[in-house]
RNA sequence: GGGUCAUUAACUCAGUUGGUUCAGAGUGUUACCUUGACAGGGUAGAAGUCACUGGUUCGAAUCCAGUAUGACCCA
């Protein structure tokens, strides 16, 4: 035979995922049959494929791939993000590196090269996903800037907006001096520096007094306006009401109490400069407080800089602690360590800067997506734990931030015919807002001209928050058919790390744009992380290169390997040893295949008994599998699933079933066993093809010569059948007979090849089918019942029976006795505490009925046993 | 600072709703096997005070409280 010894993964994979494609077998149009879908959480276009991807993605294939199988409408819808920071990023830098300046573009200039940047990088990730063996509806692809997305997006807004929902609004961002941007959270990291604690007097008015604040920031004195002490700190209650007057600025600002204070820090009275800091921010609007901007954008001061006007704030911070010392305001200075916020990019220290957003208001949107998955349950999270954290955000939330000061994403309709904040009209397009702007202010000489479009963008998630609505175009056109058939979707699989920002929102769409939930179920995986438990992530460069480890270990190692040890929701701890294990399994696979390919059936032959009890027994252990592997699906424990699959393909079939029927030196395979052990392993395959799609399909092929139309891929799911459970029950006996009688060729260096004679005296019943099994599996010659003990034997016992194999040479009399008084004293431990418990009047009060019965039979097993080996040592 | 979750063998993890001597799997490790599908394999073995301290219960890895450590999210 001319089949390799080894599975070679690359030259299988690629073959196969071409005859899919070729045959149109991922693709989904509605028809009568029930759907099943899924749509990609959508990578971000500057992406490479990472291991949260591999396993997120697999995840996604393997229910698609299974789904197909059982005869669903299967359509996994596929795509990316546009991901305004992160690609405006990438685009900036690459500009940068040819030398031209974000700044010297105009905004249509710099889009242009980020579409540039979009069509050259963008399908990249979506091409490794087919190395992975991905089954995603290709022809539904999608881009969270296509133009009937876009659309969408416009029309939400609108809605929106027409509802009285979104309103502008101020918020601290992070702001970037050098590159003068905001920047995300994401984007800012904190670094510890050393800084200086400045403790200055501020006088009151109308009195000699002073009160003494301590600030890292002395510059910021300029942008004050209000002191705060704690409501209960009994040093500051004579001070209530009056006012405070900030040094050099000479400005009278209220003494206001908060119990934001902390008493013990610094002076335990605290300076508040709104426009600069976010907790100062949030103080001020809770008491109505100025707000004075002291900063250009280049982080040199303004006008309310006074005399240090054009001047960088780092250098003010020198000057100004020396005028403070020369007027006597400053009382001591003291070092002081603490975090600075850093730009990521620009290594520039982060100014807090309040600025003009748009707002989302929450609070009523939220209501249904609260329902829906902690009342009626119509989303359910997978695993269940997550239903607290996804309680707590929803409950505590806040208005949500939409605007970002970005080129790349989609532009806020807003046109604004003149300069007052409020003087826009929201409309779909340019002309839409001049009609509207005609007719809101009467002025028809208005021309389009005149209207100036906001220069911020959408927040990314403002877009793909409508994904499982807007693949399907359900916002333009909510009463198309695919809109119809599709929606809502079923499974969705996403990390923890976005069931805020993306699975709550999608819920909230849902309801607030489809008037239904998005999916119905959705399966959060775990992190990856690397042996150091850290999350593993491009920018600390500890992520192995999936495509490498595919080449590596095939695609279906891979797949394997990730998912064998991933329970829904708990970290995964990255080890190249778990891919390891899947190429090795598909190893396996493989080689029991040739195995099989090779056996050819002797019209002539009879079924033996042996090969009749192999196949009674595997097709009872493949229907409780299939069972099992069935109810882990059904739990999203896949998981479990695999490991269930593996054990019955590497254990019970290759291990125990093969060598079971496997024609004896010389002999030749009768039909009904080759028939029966191809269908077996067919059947095994199917189950397996969500988790292993390449080798299994090109095993499937290999076996019979099979049209297109009979590709694995699109073939039925084994259905689940009854199982005996006696004969499971009876091959567990079977099999412990079977490796005693190994055991004791090893421990009396009997060679395999030496026939040896079996007696058995019968306590309890066995299946005399199964005794040409153990005849074949140990190379036994006669297997017989016995009333009497054999002398002069080697003995074992499985259960209540005894078990004795002739031997001429001396049995070691010493060996046996220990053997014996070893498990004399196994079973007498067992007796012990089973009696205990028996002997317990509160146990035998309390316990069920069961349980006692139980502990009874146990205590009866363990007495004949007992008295069983004590009868084999008094013998000796 | 607030919230959520975790802690079981050397490593990575199960343990499905308290009940069999229940303490399990895979990897690794040890010994033996150049077996006719497979050394990417086979057979057999060693290995754990279930983080700690209390509590509930006839009975706790499992339920409750606290402590320690770690992770994630939010501020």
């Amino acid at each position: 035979m001319n089949i390799p010894a080894k599975y070679n993964a690359q030259l299988v994979e690629e073959k196969w995922y071409q005859f899919w494609m070729e045959n149109n077998y991922f693709h989904s149009e509605p028809d009568d049959r029930e759907p099943y879908t899924i749509v990609i959480p959508p990578p971000n276009v500057t992406g490479v494929l990472h291991m949260g991807h591999m396993l997120n993605n697999t995840i996604q294939d393997v229910l698609i791939r299974r789904k197909r199988m059982q005869g669903y409408n299967a359509c996994w819808v596929p795509g990316t993000d546009h991901a305004s920071i992160a690609t405006e990023a990438k685009v900036v830098a690459k500009l940068k590196a040819q030398g031209i300046e974000k700044s010297d573009l105009s905004r249509e200039e710099f889009i242009e090269h980020a579409w540039d940047w979009t069509r050259e990088h963008g399908g990249l990730i979506l091409e490794q996903l087919k190395k992975l063996g991905a089954s995603c509806d290709w022809e539904r692809t999608k881009f969270t800037m296509d133009e009937d997305l876009n659309k969408a997006v416009n029309k939400v807004f609108i809605k929106l907006h027409n509802k009285g929902l979104i309103y502008k609004g101020y918020r601290m961002v992070n702001w970037d001096p050098e590159a003068k941007t905001t920047l995300s959270d994401e984007e800012v990291i904190y670094v510890e520096k050393p800084g200086k604690l400045y403790y200055v007097n501020y006088a009151i008015e109308g009195s000699e007094e002073v009160v003494q604040i301590a600030t890292t920031r002395p510059e910021t004195i300029l942008g004050d306006t209000a002191i705060c002490v704690h409501p209960e700190d009994e040093r500051f209650h004579h001070l209530k009401g009056k006012k405070a007057v900030v040094p050099i600025v000479n400005r009278s600002i209220p003494i206001i109490e908060d119990e934001y204070v902390d008493r013990e820090f610094g002076t335990g009275s605290l300076k508040i400069t709104p426009a600069h800091d976010p907790n100062d921010k949030e103080i001020g609007e809770k008491h109505n407080l100025e707000v004075v901007d002291i900063f250009n954008d280049d982080a040199t001061l303004n006008e309310h800089g006074l005399h240090y006007e054009g001047i960088d704030r780092f250098k003010v911070r020198k000057e100004i602690v020396k005028e403070l010392e020369e007027k006597g305001f400053l009382v001591k200075t003291e070092d002081y360590m603490h975090k600075v916020g850093t730009s990521e990019r620009t290594k520039a220290v982060i100014e807090p800067k309040i600025s003009e957003q748009w707002f989302l208001k929450m609070e009523d949107l939220v209501k249904p997506a609260i329902e829906a998955v902690l009342k009626t349950e119509e989303v359910k999270l997978v695993p269940h734990k997550f239903v607290n954290t996804y309680r707590h955000w929803m409950e505590n939330i806040r208005d949500w931030n939409i605007s970002r000061q970005l080129y790349w994403g989609h532009r806020i309709p807003a046109y604004y015919y003149s300069q007052g904040a409020d003087d826009y009209v929201i409309a779909e397009s340019a002309e839409e807002a001049l009609t509207k702007a005609k007719e809101k202010t009467g002025n028809n000489k208005l021309r389009a001209e005149d209207l100036k479009q906001d220069e911020d963008s959408l927040d990314t998630w403002f877009s793909s928050w409508l994904w499982p609505i807007s693949v399907f175009d359900g916002i333009n056109d909510p009463e198309n058919k695919d809109f119809k058939y599709y929606y809502p979707t079923n499974d969705l699989v996403t990390g923890p790390d976005i069931l805020f920002f993306w699975v709550a929102r999608m819920i909230i769409a849902g309801y607030e744009f489809a008037e239904e939930k998005p999916f119905e179920h959705v399966y959060l995986t775990g992190l990856v992380r690397d042996k150091k438990r850290r999350k593993m992530s491009k920018s600390l460069g500890n992520s192995p290169d999936p495509v490498e480890l595919m080449q590596s270990y095939g695609a279906d190692g891979v797949r394997a390997g990730i998912l064998m040890s991933s329970a829904a929701g708990n970290d995964l701890l990255f080890d190249e040893g778990l891919m390891l294990q899947g190429r090795n399994f598909a190893n396996k696979i493989w080689n029991g295949f040739r195995l099989v390919k090779g056996w050819e059936a002797n019209p002539e032959a009879i079924q033996s008994e042996s090969s009749k009890m192999a196949i009674e027994w595997y097709q009872a252990k493949f229907n409780k599998t299939l069972k099992f592997v069935n109810e882990q699906f059904e739990q999203y424990r896949l998981s479990d699933a695999l490991t269930a699959i593996y054990k019955l393909v590497w254990d019970d079939f290759s291990s125990w079933y093969l060598e079971m029927v496997k024609p004896e030196y010389g002999q030749s395979m009768d039909q009904d066993t080759l028939d029966a052990t191809v269908n077996f392993f067919e059947n095994n395959i199917k189950i397996l093809h969500p988790f292993m799609p390449f080798i299994t399909e090109e095993i499937w092929q290999y076996f019979k010569e099979r049209k297109p139309e009979e590709a694995l891929i699109i073939s039925n799911y084994p259905a689940e059948g009854e199982f005996d459970e006696t004969i499971l029950e009876s091959f567990e006996v079977i099999k412990e007979i079977i490796s005693a009688v190994r055991n004791l060729r090893k421990q009396k260096n009997i060679s395999f090849k030496e026939m040896l004679d079996l007696s058995i005296l019968k306590k309890e019943t066995i299946e005399t089918g199964f005794y040409a099994l153990i005849r074949k599996m140990c190379n036994i010659s006669e297997v017989s019942e016995i009333d009497e003990k054999i002398e002069n034997a080697l003995t074992f016992r499985v259960g209540p029976n005894e078990f004795f194999i002739p031997f001429t040479e001396e049995i070691d009399v010493e060996e046996e006795k220990s053997k014996l008084e070893q498990e004399l004293a196994y079973h007498k431990g067992f007796l012990a505490s089973v009696q205990k418990k028996l002997a317990n009047e509160r146990f035998v009060n309390n316990a069920p009925e069961k349980v006692i019965e139980m502990e009874k039979k146990k205590e009866a097993d363990a007495l004949a046993k007992i008295n069983m080996v004590e009868q084999s040592l008094a013998s000796l």
